[in-house]
Parts: structure tokens; sequence; C-alpha cells
DNA sequence: TCAAAAGTGTTGTGCGTACACCCATGA
DNA sequence: TCATGGGTGTACGCACAACACTTTTGA
């Protein structure tokens, strides 16, 4: 290992796939708008290049709140893609992360590296510079294989939420119709969710209870091996 | 991403876990004696610096041809090590992978970087240099993890083999005792294997007929989505 | 004929799946 | 009273788990 035969020119980045989901709505990820070069104007995953002195990991949480202002619920490593030529002007190998954070508890800015921050459903991405749009693919299939057997949706939702938000999330995210009564009794089979006394006020139609995560439960059941599949 | 605040200084390398399998014999990993500083004549995982123009797959395969003459069977990308001080002398990000070879059809030889190669029981693991250890462990967790649902493991198995090598096999990487009788019915539902018209000779007892594994019938399964659970 | 390993079936049960109607609320 | 979304039970079948004896070979 790592032995120094001729000088290497390769940069370290990181990059960052951020899932959010708002009630009702698509899949969102979080995408800034460049204001330098390359691709000057066009949109790309929040991220940049590692400091001398900071690990890969404080690189991405830092990266976001600096370019975003958001620091993400759930973050893990994804993949690192590292083809000469993903970057036009330096070889740079990025190590790709995926995040899930509830929008409605973040609020987007961008600072100076970025024109603009905005989320943009997975429906309807624009064009995006390197090789991001692989990258959010890779996500996209982690995060729908991931969500069936780890419950990290939750992460997507608020602090106490109607099931039937749990339910649209996961409707949403695995793409597919689910059954309303098996889904609820397996969840609930698990002890996941607590119930609360609050209702959902708002919409129409009969109230629904509120429920919050139970992150304790949670972390017992992770660490006997759980397997939580869905459908 | 990569906006260039100020010069970086980070190295890029990679490191494999190469796991071997010989019959009757625990799980053993490849190692190589380091003949250069840092922790000259210490064991390490085979790897080394990324080449400016090569992408970070053939790294490896690369570093693991030249140090150990190794062409692994199965070669995935495990995880990313980046923390500052992994290596004494400069800052290096590691990408760290995951391979399996059948030893019997690869013969270790050692470069000019590496004194030497070798195969190490699991269990008898000498002391590593840099972070190699929860490399290793993260590695370990990977395999077993993954083999109980991808049926990874044949590339640890030679052509043609009995059916007690893959039960060896499973017993050996799982670590727990796996009923007999349900796990050859299980792998001969999915029709992974074909017979041969020959049996193993060696060994005293009943001998066992051969079997290939069905790389087609995989290759279809997986398509489909397939789940292969063990015990 | 003995030791060693290969080969093989049955039964119970728990879990996943399919499926449709009533309830509570606000307008 | 109507529209909207919330809440709930049952029956069936299948797949997994538990379990032990017979067969083949070489020594």
């Amino acid at each position: 290992m790592e032995s120094p035969k001729k000088l290497q020119d390769i940069k370290v980045a990181v990059d960052a796939v951020i899932f959010g989901y708002f009630d009702k709505k698509d899949l969102q990820i979080l995408l800034i708008k460049r204001n330098i070069e390359p691709f000057k104007g066009g949109w790309a995953l929040p991220g940049g290049l590692v400091l001398d002195d900071e690990s890969v990991d404080d690189a991405v949480k830092r990266e976001l709140y600096e370019e975003a202002g958001i620091r993400p619920d759930f973050l893990e490593q994804l993949y690192t893609f590292g083809n000469p030529g993903r970057d036009p002007r330096n070889r740079v190998v990025s190590v790709a992360y995926l995040g899930l954070v509830n929008p409605s508890y973040h609020e987007l800015f961008a600072d100076s590296d970025a024109e603009d921050a905005q989320w943009f459903s997975i429906n309807k991405l624009p064009s995006l510079a390197f090789d991001h749009k692989i990258i959010i693919e890779t996500a996209l299939k982690r995060l729908r294989t991931k969500i069936q057997y780890q419950p990290i949706g939750f992460n997507l939702l608020n602090e106490e939420f109607p099931f039937s938000d749990l339910e649209n999330l996961y409707k949403t995210i695995v793409g597919q119709e689910i059954d309303r009564r098996n889904f609820r009794k397996k969840i609930m089979s698990y002890g996941l969710l607590n119930e609360t006394n609050n209702v959902k006020k708002e919409g129409s139609g009969r109230p629904g209870k509120l429920f919050t995560f139970n992150k304790e439960k949670y972390k017992e059941l992770e660490e006997q091996g759980f397997y939580f599949e869905i459908k």
C-alpha cells in the first residue's frame, strides 16, 4: 500500500444525494446551482473537495451545511466514483453519500459557491453536471432496497405523523401499491410506533391518530438482526 | 463540488480484502508482508496508490495481480476509509474492496513491493498495518450478510464440487450449524446446481456426486429479483 | 463388519397474503 | 347527507423448521 512510485495528482471530493419527502408529493432530491466553472449555471449534487484535516464524513456534513444549510437526519456512505474523466479539469475521486431529511424542518439557503439550492422531484430532474445522474440512480436503487429492510424512512417524516404519511412514503419510494391493512399490521407488530393522543387536524375526512417513532425499540430490534420486509 | 479553494494534499489508494476457502479449513484472508516503510516487515492488505490514468476498479485489480498474482473471481467495492491519521506519512483515502477467490486455482507470489504473500485464517490474523483490522472486520460482516442472499459463495469453490463443500463453506462463513436436509432442499429448489456424472474420489465414506454452478440460471433469477435466504 | 460421509421425506405451524366494509369528521 | 380519508378481521395456503434413519464406499 501507498508506495509513492510517482507523484499522484488526484483530488478527493464528496457528493451527497439528499432525499426529501413532502407529504403527497414525489420523492425529492436536493440540487444546487453552480456558480463556478465547470458547468457554471448548471445543477449538481451538493458536495466539494475534502479538506486536508477533516474526515470524509465530516466533509459531506460541512458541504451540506455550507451549501444548503442542511444537517441530514440520516447519512451514510453510498459508493465511491473514481473513473478518470468524471471531471473535465482534474482527476477527481468522489465519495458519494446518501442522506435523508424532512424538508419541513430544513429551510434551504445558498452560499457563495452555489447560486441556489432547490428540491427537485426525482421524476423531473434537470440535466446534471459531471456523472451526477449515475450517482442519483445508484442512490435511488439503494434507498429502494434499504427501506425494505431498515426503517430509515422515518427520518423523512415529521416527529409526529399520521399512519397514512408512512403509507404514502412507502408507496412513493418503492413506487407500487401496498396493502394498507397488511402494512399497518406488520409495522404495528414490531412495536416501532408509539401512539400519541393527538390527531391530525388538517384535511378532510376522519382525522388520523398521530404516532411517533420508537428509536429505542428500533435499536433493540436492529441488534437482534432484524429483517423488515414490505409487501 | 470541487471548488479548489486551496491546494488539497490527499492521496487515493485501494486496499483489498480477499477471502479464500480451503476445503475443511477456516476462511482465509490474503495478506502481504511489506518491505517498505512504514510498517516495513509487517503484514497488510494488498493494495496501493491509484494511478492518474486508471479507474479505481482497475487499480485494485492491478495491485492484486502485481502483489500476489491473483485475479479474483468476485470483486466489489466495500467502503471508503478516509479519516485523517490512517497513514502516518500523508493523508490517504483508501477505497476498500471485497474479493473472493478459489485458492486452489491461484498460486501466490510476491513482487518487489512485498516480500511475501500468504493466506491467514481469519481466526489467526497477525497484527496489521494501518487500519486494516477494521477494514477486514467490515469485509467479514459484509460477506456474512451478503452470502445469505446472494450466491457469491460459489466463487470460493472448485469448478466441480461435492455438495458437502458448499455445506461446509456456508457453515464456515456464517459460523453456525445449518440443517443439511433443509439447506440442500433450498439450494436444489432454485436449480442453481448442475449435476455431473463424476463423484468425489478422495476421503473416506460414501463418495458424493459432483456439481457445477449454473451461472445462467443465477442471472435469470437475479433479474427477477431473487432473494436467497439461508437457515 | 465397521467407520465415515452421502443421501433422503414428512409433518406441523406460523406468517404472509388476499380481500371489503364500517367509522369519524367537516362541509 | 355526502365526500373524504381512517381504521379494522379472517381464512387460506405455503414455505420454513424440526427431526433420524438408510445407503454407499473403503479399510
